[in-house]
DNA sequence: ATAGGCGCCTGCTGGC
DNA sequence: TGCCAGCAGGCGCCTA
């Protein structure tokens, strides 16, 4: 589900309620996550000073006062939420993290459990494991060479590559597609056909996107949420995502949908395939 | 080395 | 009404 605005979202929405709050307890559910949560953190965690929360690509970060980080990825249906200790937590709900005198919760849901929850000693351990996945620059800082080089060499195509968190951290299956509508390129295009104009057009198109995205606070489809249980909007905006059969904003043709890198993927089978 | 496919999970929807 | 297939915003691992 959550996709580089729907974090964003969920971390400038926690940032108020979380940063100087302290951990006095914390609960924990018997179900494993993606990356199993080691019980030995537990108590590397009581009595920690929530100092920053930030993100990087699809990761929330949460840097503790002695150092550590908590690194919480949302998977398809996670949710990061502070709420009021005296409302009951949601079901699938596997971390409870008690503040300072009990008033508050943060609560990591996830129905699926493809998320994961996992504690670095300190932000050069945090660093390691990013590049040891190899993972790519935030689109904001994106540089169109790069981009180009990137997809230079590949013969996957473009859907595929965006897809690709080691090219670009964030973008995920809706914003991939929604980008491509922006800069009028197919998803079928092979990154090795793209041309430095088209490039230079799809990094643009990228930032266009996710920075509208994030205005409307995320896409709310099923399960989004962010930090403060508020929903997002950008769902009324898509353009081609969930859009099969109804017609393109810029030409009226009918909106198309494959299957594409093994993912549900929509354009507009006239405005995306007419070159520049 | 790269790219495609499957598995991990649960819940919901639509067709029969 | 009930059942079952198919689908869902992600990623890691395996194989060819």
């Amino acid at each position: 589900m959550p996709e580089l605005p729907e974090v964003e979202t969920v971390v400038r929405d926690l940032r108020p309620f979380l940063v100087g709050r302290r951990i006095t307890a914390l609960r924990m559910s018997r179900m494993s996550l993606r990356r199993r949560w080691n019980a030995a953190w537990q108590k590397r965690l009581i009595g920690r000073r929530v100092c920053e929360a930030g993100r990087r690509g699809k990761w929330i970060l949460l840097h503790l006062d002695d150092a550590q980080v908590l690194v919480i990825h949302l998977g398809m249906t996670g949710q990061l939420t502070v709420a009021s200790a005296d409302q009951e937590p949601p079901a699938h709900t596997h971390l409870v993290f008690t503040l300072d005198r009990g008033q508050y919760q943060l609560r990591f849901t996830d129905i699926r459990r493809f998320g994961s929850a996992t504690l670095f000693a300190d932000p050069i351990a945090l660093e390691k494991f990013f590049v040891e996945m190899g993972l790519g620059p935030e689109p904001f800082v994106l540089e169109s060479k790069y981009l180009h080089e990137r997809l230079a060499r590949t013969s996957r195509c473009l859907k595929a590559v965006l897809l690709d968190q080691t090219v670009v951290a964030g973008v995920g299956n809706i914003y991939a597609d929604e980008s491509l509508f922006e800069a009028k390129l197919p998803p079928t295009r092979l990154g090795r056909q793209a041309s430095r104009q088209e490039t230079a057009r799809l990094r643009k198109a990228i930032v266009t996107v996710l920075n509208r995205a994030i205005d409307r606070r995320g896409s709310s489809i099923r399960n989004y949420i962010g930090g403060s249980g508020l929903k997002g909007e950008m769902q009324h905006e898509f353009r081609v995502y969930g859009r099969a059969g109804q017609p393109c904003i810029r030409c009226q043709s009918a909106i198309e949908r494959i299957r594409l890198a093994g993912r549900s993927t929509h354009y507009c089978p006239k405005c995306q395939f007419t070159e520049e």
